[in-house]
DNA sequence: AGCTGGATTTGCGCCGGCGCAAAGATCGGC
DNA sequence: GCCGATCTTTGCGCCGGCGCAAATCCAGCT
């Protein structure tokens, strides 16, 4: 693992490039890109750390330098549900921040991160001195809106091993990174986490990757998962008819 | 822009106090609005006919000013889901046009309703004048983004009859009328309905009614659901140890 | 290296909810 | 008032996936 330019001195390092990979930000002159880094910090979080705690008032916004974040919320009846995987640019806890609402779940570190963080007034009054942003805000927010519809209209499936099948899927392509065998999630993922995205048990995930691993599509061992025949797990999870692989 | 043809030549500036009740143009100078009313136009729609069909490019925002407007989604399955109904005063398939992707699913009307609608193009601009309206969009979608969230979280919960019960409480509360016996949903809405919006059968979703109606809890008729107990529903809807009345 | 606790695997039994099929109830139209 | 189209109810059988429990395995720590 290459480590990232100013990690290890425990000093931020705030750069402006960082910034300009967040797509809401894109296009933004360099001024207001200064303001917004003048206002916020950019803090390490040790593998296990919380960015933010559910049910704490929201008022910052955050955005993933380098690592990776898992935003999961307890449900009242004790369960856990995990609602997504932040990586390398994208921002997170800005939905509950700007609607003035508590975090609506725990973000925590899977891997050793850096986090950008700076109060949600800055982004008001960003949107208010540049449309654009607020306009790029809706675009982002619709974006997460049609997959979660997506995602909706997929829990609708009953069969789990399609439920399991387009989560992984969704991981392939959000955090995959090729090697020789395959595709790698690219962070630590465990069958609990897996369950906790789809809807299933601990137990059939364990039940399911393991056939899979029998089948050839895929390799696992703790924490790690790589995909050897994507279009195989695609089929499954479209229900496609194709008995064969490709 | 043209004048359109037809509709409105009985009616004198439409509804201007219509457009005061969407969210998003709450607080909106009175020539603003003008400005959308002479882009737009109101448009009546047969109990059954569509809004838009799913597919189909999205170049327009609408904004449901009578009525009650069922949006569903065909799965590549075949199988049928229900995203959401659209009550008096909301907007629908606004994500789909400012994205600039096609509308993601069907917008039926279910009673006989009015809409009005009109080019994303004047949204757009509206958006870059006037910056609160997009902030004011991204705090709908925001509260989307909760709602699905939400939903989601709600549909890992395994038990069938607590999906019904909170498919049919979101569904009191969005569009609950009293009665003298309880509150009414006030549009006609089949148990086939209700199964695509929770993922159930058919089926199910009948046996299940049945079973609440004998308990007394709701009573039911062809299309028709009034809840007797709402307490009782929420009961089952949040799995609480309660067995006892309310 | 040894220990400890989390992560994973696996077996077994049970039951809820789907699939299928057909009858019954209502509404709306003619 | 009759007919046809929906919408709804209900019976029966089957099976997938959960619950429970125990055994292993492995990573990180001291």
């Amino acid at each position: 693992m290459a480590s990232p330019p100013g990690w290890r001195s425990g000093r931020p390092s705030p750069h402006i490039s960082a910034l300009k990979d967040i797509a809401l930000f894109k296009g933004l002159s360099e001024d207001a890109l200064q303001e917004v880094l003048a206002c916020g910090q950019t803090e390490r979080l040790a593998k296990g750390a919380l960015a933010f705690r559910q049910g704490a008032p929201a008022e910052t916004c955050h955005s993933l330098v380098h690592g990776r974040v898992k935003i999961a919320q307890t449900r009242p009846d004790g369960g856990q549900f995990v609602i997504r995987f932040i990586g390398s640019g994208e921002m997170f806890g800005s939905v509950a921040a700007l609607m003035g609402q508590p975090f609506p779940a725990d973000a925590t570190a899977v891997v050793d991160s850096i986090q950008f963080v700076w109060p949600i007034h800055v982004m008001r009054r960003l949107m208010m001195r540049h449309p654009d942003i607020a306009i790029r805000a809706t675009t982002e927010l619709g974006a997460r809106v049609q997959e979660l519809q997506s995602r909706m209209a997929e829990m609708g499936a009953t069969r789990v091993e399609q439920r399991i099948a387009r989560g992984l899927v969704r991981l392939v392509r959000q955090a995959g990174r090729r090697t020789e065998v395959g595709i790698e999630i690219d962070f630590p993922i465990t069958r609990q986490d897996l369950a906790e995205m789809t809807g299933a048990t601990l137990h059939t995930v364990s039940r399911t990757l393991a056939a899979w691993e029998a089948d050839g599509l895929i390799d696992s061992s703790r924490r790690r998962i790589t995909v050897r025949r994507p279009h195989g797990l695609v089929v499954i999870a479209e229900d496609l008819p194709g008995a064969r692989d490709d």
